[in-house]
RNA sequence: UCCGCAGUAGCUCAAUGGUAGAGCAUCCGGCUGUUAACCGGAGGGUUGGGGGUUCGAGCCCCUCCUGCGGAGCCA
C-alpha cells in the first residue's frame, strides 16, 4: 500500500492506495455510499459498499461530515460512472477530524458571507482552479523575461514619497518619518534598467483610492518591465508577445480548470493570434464618436468606452498616443506631435477593462525637470530619479500589467476580488 | 466623495399593511451506482439598530449602520 495524490491515480489502476484529503461532498444509496474527497490535487470518488467493509468503517462513512480530514484507503478503479472515469473502492477509513457544520455548502452564498469566510471558500472548486490559473500566470510571466533574459529586480513597497503623485497612497510610520507604501515599482526600475538593460519587478502595489468597482483592489500585483534603448513601438510588440504568450500558456496548460470555470476557451484564442489592433487615440476617439459616445479629443476613456473598442475585434487592443496633458509626468512626448505622449494602454475584450498601461519614458534631463515642476512633484524627491538623465541618459521603455485583472479576464470571473486569495477592499481587511 | 440597490432561519431567498414560509445545511428514518442524488419527518426567527405613522408594520416615513453595483481614479 502507498500513498498517492489524487492526480496520480489514473496511471494506479488496481493498486491498492491511501488517499489523504478533505470529504467535499457525500451522496449515500442505502447501502452505497459516495464520498467525494479532495486533496487538493483533484477530487476522487471513493464508493464504501456497506457488506464489503467491517462495521467500523461503514459507521465511520455513515458519521464523516463535509470538510472533514481523513484517510481514504482501498483499490483504484475504472468506472465510466465516476466523475473522471476512476474511482476508490473503499477497504479503510479514517477521520482525522470530524467537522462541525461547515458555512460553505455546495448551493449559492452571497458576496458578503464569503469574502468574510475567504479563508474557506478558498477550498471551493472554482476557486481552486482560479488560484491554479494565477499560479500558471504568475509563473508563465517570470519564465517568459527570464528566457529573455530579464534580470528580475524588486523594487521597494516602502516608499518616501508619491511615485507619480497622483492616486492615493497609504501612509505609515517610518521611526517619525511618513513613509507610503508603493503604488507602483517603476521609478526604482529605470535605474535598474541602466544596471542590467532589461529588467522586470513583479510584487504588491497599493492604493488607497476609494473605488468600489468590480475592477479595484486597494492591494494588487503588477509585473512591470523596463528595457534600455527601447523605443515606443518596440514596446508595443513586447506588450504583444507578453500577453499572447500567457493567454496560450494558460490554454495549453490550465484546460481542466477553465472547463470548470465554465470558462469559453475560443474567446480567449482570439488573444493567441498576433498582432492586435494598435488604434491611435485620435481615431479611438472618432470611432468612439461614431458609436454616438460623448467623448472629445482629450477625454480619458471610460469603461464602456474601452468595453467599445475592445469589442470591435474581439482581441486585446492597444490604443496608442494619448494626450499627454491626461497621462503621467514620465511619458516621453511624441516627436511628431510633443502634445501626445508615447504612451499605451491596452485594453481587453469581453468588458474586462485595461490590462496594461506602458509608455517610453523622458530621456532628457531638461525636459523631466520641467515636467516635475508643471505637476507639483517636490523636485528634492526626485534628484536620484533625475539622475538617471544625468548620467548617462538614454531611451527607455515600459509597461506595468496588473495581474489580478489579467487572472479575471482569462477565467471569466465577475469580480476582480476572486483572482487575488486575500483580496484587500474597500472597508474590508478580513481575513 | 457622489448616485443607485439591498439587509427576513447557519446559507440563498419568499411573504396585498392582518397567524413569518420554502430550498439547502443540521439531526432522525428510507433506498446497492449516486453525480449540487432522491424520498419522508424534526429542530431552527428580537425580520440590521433607533425613532415615527397606524387598531395593527418584515412591508409605509425619518435616521444611523453594514453590504453590493456604478461614477471619479487607475492596473
Amino acid at each position: 500500500m502507498r500513498d498517492a495524490e489524487i492526480r496520480e491515480l489514473p496511471g494506479l489502476i488496481g493498486e491498492q492506495v491511501r488517499v489523504s484529503g478533505w470529504l467535499y461532498n457525500a451522496r449515500s444509496s442505502g447501502k452505497l455510499r459516495f464520498l467525494v474527497v479532495r486533496d487538493g490535487s483533484g477530487y476522487l470518488q471513493s464508493v464504501v459498499v456497506k457488506p464489503q467493509v467491517s462495521e467500523r468503517v461503514w459507521a465511520e462513512a455513515e458519521r464523516v461530515t463535509q470538510e472533514s480530514s481523513l484517510h481514504v484507503v482501498g483499490k483504484v478503479k475504472e468506472d465510466k460512472r465516476a466523475p473522471g472515469g476512476v474511482e476508490l473502492q473503499v477497504e479503510d477509513l479514517t477521520i482525522v477530524q470530524l467537522c462541525p457544520e461547515y458555512p460553505i455548502t455546495l448551493k449559492e452564498h452571497g458576496p458578503d458571507f464569503l469574502l468574510n469566510n475567504r479563508h474557506l471558500w478558498l477550498r471551493s472548486m472554482r476557486q481552486h482552479a482560479v488560484m491554479r490559473v494565477r499560479n500558471e500566470l504568475t509563473y508563465g510571466i517570470r519564465e517568459f523575461f527570464h528566457e529573455r533574459n530579464y534580470v528580475n529586480i524588486d523594487s521597494p513597497i516602502l516608499t518616501p514619497a508619491a511615485c507619480e503623485g497622483t492616486s492615493t497612497l497609504f501612509e505609515t510610520d517610518y521611526f517619525g518619518e511618513k513613509a507610503y507604501l508603493t503604488q507602483s515599482g517603476q521609478l526604482y526600475l529605470e535605474p535598474a534598467a541602466a544596471a542590467h538593460g532589461k529588467v522586470y519587478c513583479f510584487g504588491p502595489t497599493f492604493r488607497a483610492e476609494k473605488s468600489k468597482t468590480r475592477r479595484h483592489l486597494m492591494e494588487f500585483w503588477m509585473v512591470e518591465p523596463e528595457v534600455a534603448w527601447m523605443r515606443f513601438d518596440g514596446l508595443l510588440d513586447l506588450a504583444e508577445e507578453f500577453v499572447s504568450y500567457l493567454v496560450s500558456r494558460v490554454l495549453d496548460r490550465c484546460k481542466e480548470d477553465l472547463e470548470r470555470l465554465e470558462r469559453d476557451a475560443s474567446k480567449l484564442e482570439l488573444a493567441t493570434r498576433r498582432p492586435y489592433p494598435r488604434i491611435d487615440y485620435g481615431e479611438a476617439i472618432a470611432r468612439l464618436q461614431g458609436k454616438g459616445f460623448d467623448v472629445k479629443f482629450g477625454d480619458d476613456f471610460g469603461g464602456d468606452e474601452e468595453t467599445s473598442l475592445a469589442d470591435e475585434s474581439g482581441k486585446p487592443v492597444m490604443i496608442t498616443r494619448y494626450p499627454a496633458a491626461i497621462k503621467a509626468f514620465y511619458m516621453e512626448p511624441d516627436a511628431a506631435d510633443p502634445t501626445r505622449a508615447l504612451a499605451m494602454d491596452m485594453i481587453a475584450p469581453e468588458g474586462y477593462g485595461e490590462i496594461i498601461g506602458g509608455s517610453e519614458r523622458i530621456g532628457s534631463y531638461e525636459l523631466l525637470e520641467k515636467r516635475i515642476a508643471e505637476h507639483d512633484l517636490p523636485r528634492d524627491a526626485f534628484q536620484w530619479y533625475l539622475d538617471i538623465r544625468k548620467y548617462g541618459a538614454f531611451p527607455h521603455s515600459g509597461f506595468g500589467m496588473g495581474i489580478e485583472r489579467v487572472v479575471t479576464w482569462l477565467c471569466g470571473l465577475q469580480h476582480l476580488r476572486e483572482a487575488i486569495p486575500y483580496p484587500r477592499l474597500l472597508n474590508r481587511l478580513y481575513p
